[in-house]
RNA sequence: GGCGCAUUCGUCUAGCGGUCCAGGACGCCGCCCUCUCAAGGCGGAGAUCACGGGUUCAAAUCCCGUAUGCGCUACCA
């Protein structure tokens, strides 16, 4: 059996798309599983679409979703370089064989000749616009003047009509075109560069790829790439199209209906593992009711032979699950590594004037585990996980319209007087000799204990709602409950002044 | 227009001829738990399996048409 090798093959766009990232996912899943190699090769043969920094970007969102590639650009291999404009002279090369053995011709027609050809052709109603041949009828000393004169020229692919062109697809089975359907294609263009077509077809030979795992959009274009492959006397890889990512309405997912950069989900605070996971399920599964999976799972499980033919809807609903669970599961030393590094380098807002205990990278880790412990089941975000537990530590309390009315009545503030100064006399208490206390007041005064937490959260946190009442006492420590209780009573009191 | 691919609850999907008047998950609704919000537990609504013909004792499952959607149709990938 022949060594595994995909590879992942963008266009530096700028940045990668969410359908590019589980066409990677699924490449690299492919591999790990079958013991194979995973490559990255940028296809930057668009010199009109070249995009400042869009490699570095794209590398970078690869491996942020922890898709480490064993060639490509900056990682090496035996292959290489692994960026297709540095491989000019290989396809040039190629070019030439195919022109030797009459698989591909050169021709000189200017664009406005392919533009009025092509509007002819449309008038004509003719079932498809496709080039004519042309040049291919040129003798060859006419072919060797034109190009003595430096006239601008492009390589094309020299299509036999009325021929089956049947190839084998994993997800697809057998597909079949008509010979006569496919344009004479442009191998080369006339600024030297290559087209995908031609590029991509040498690369996956020479690079050795065995599977060819790619989009759907790729599918129309496979007749072509199967007739080089054939017209250089290659053996052909095995294809696998892969179904299209949707917006809501079902067309292509796109950038006007929402986040398509990976980069942007990110930023946002999805966890990696959430979103790999979600992605992976989008056109896969492993035939049971597993919905959770972390990567070592899915490359335990994937499966070309279980990837769906139609298109999947993108839903950021279910993403969003997806995400709270994995941060639920997640260890809280892993999260507390995560929160520092996303505090550290992001720009998150400390405020300068925090009228309390500063930035919560100055608490020591015990207490930070205790309030990811606290907060982990009703955060899902890792964003919204900085806010919460920054809230608690640094922002002033502000007390809410809303929840004082909902939470402050009339004996209220007797009520927080006893607690603050049952937990004032408590020695380094700890997250049960709070309850109890409160538990025994709450029996003095024969009420629910609800009837104090309630006020009591508020007091403490300006909000009708928070992680356990008794967690975040213990989070805030001693000193800071009883200094927010009397600020509590003093400024609902003054503002309201009814009390 | 041509060529190609697809079509099961709103969404992701299970299903590869009988076990399906179609199962799971997200979302939605209700109840329980509860110090709030969540989480969790229980239950509910939600799919004439796009439509029409076949084949078969039997079809969501096989075949053929139609419709719809999507992709491709560039010296873009």
């Amino acid at each position: 059996m022949t060594d595994i090798r995909v590879r992942f093959a963008p266009s530096p766009t700028g940045y990668l798309h969410v359908g590019g990232l589980r066409t990677a996912l699924y490449n690299y899943l492919f591999a790990k599983k079958n013991n194979g190699k995973f490559i990255l090769r940028i296809e930057d043969t668009d010199r009109n679409r070249y995009v400042e920094g869009a490699v570095e970007n794209l590398i970078k969102a690869l491996k942020w979703a922890g898709l480490e590639y064993d060639e490509g650009p900056d990682a090496g291999g035996d292959f290489g370089p692994y960026m297709q404009s540095q491989r000019l002279e290989i396809y040039k090369k190629h070019a030439d064989e195919l022109i030797a053995k009459g698989h591909a011709y050169y021709c000189f027609c200017t664009p406005e000749r392919l533009q009025s050809l092509r509007e002819e052709q449309e008038k004509q109603k003719l079932p498809q616009a496709k080039y004519d041949k042309h040049c291919l009828s040129l003798s060859k000393s006419e072919v060797e003047k034109k190009l003595q004169s430096d006239i601008p020229h492009v390589v094309r692919l020299n299509v036999q009509p009325n021929q089956r062109i049947v190839f084998d697809d994993i997800i697809r089975e057998r597909v079949e075109f008509d010979s006569s359907n496919v344009d004479d294609q442009v191998l080369i263009k006339s600024d030297g560069y290559p087209t995908y077509h031609l590029a991509n077809v040498v690369d996956d030979h020479l690079m050795q790829i065995s599977h060819v795992i790619r989009g759907e959009e790729w599918l129309s274009s496979t007749p072509k790439h199967v007739l080089l492959y054939d017209a250089f006397g290659w053996k052909r890889p095995k294809f696998a199209h892969l179904p299209l990512l949707l917006n809501p309405d079902k067309s292509k997912l796109s950038k006007r209906q929402g986040d398509v950069a990976v980069e942007d989900y990110r930023d946002k605070g999805f966890l990696k593992d959430a979103l790999v996971n979600f992605v992976a399920l989008l056109g896969w599964n492993a035939g049971d009711d597993k919905e959770f999976y972390c990567m070592n799972e899915l490359i335990e499980k994937f499966s070309l032979e279980r990837v769906n033919k139609s298109g999947a809807v993108f839903d950021l609903q279910k993403l969003n699950w997806l995400n709270a669970e994995h941060l639920r599961k997640m260890d809280d030393q892993i999260i507390l590594q995560l929160l520092k590094r996303e505090i550290l380098n992001s720009e998150f807002p400390v405020s300068p004037d925090a009228s309390r205990s500063g930035s919560i990278l100055n608490l020591p880790d015990n207490y930070l585990l205790q309030v990811i412990s606290a907060m982990k089941e009703r955060v899902s975000f890792v964003k919204e996980f900085i806010t919460t537990c920054q809230y608690f530590y640094t922002a002033p309390v502000e007390y809410e319209q809303k929840s004082v009315e909902k939470n402050w009545k009339t004996d209220t503030p007797e009520q927080l007087k006893k607690l603050r100064e049952a937990f004032a006399s408590l020695n380094n208490p700890s997250k049960e000799d709070y309850e109890h206390t409160l538990a025994k007041i709450a029996e003095e005064l024969n009420i629910g204990k609800g009837k104090l937490i309630h006020p009591l959260r508020l007091a403490v946190s300006g909000q009708s709602t928070g992680p356990g009442m008794f967690d975040l006492l213990f989070i805030l420590g001693k000193d800071e409950v009883v200094k927010r209780i009397d600020t509590a009573i003093e400024k609902i009191v003054l503002r309201d002044g009814s009390f």
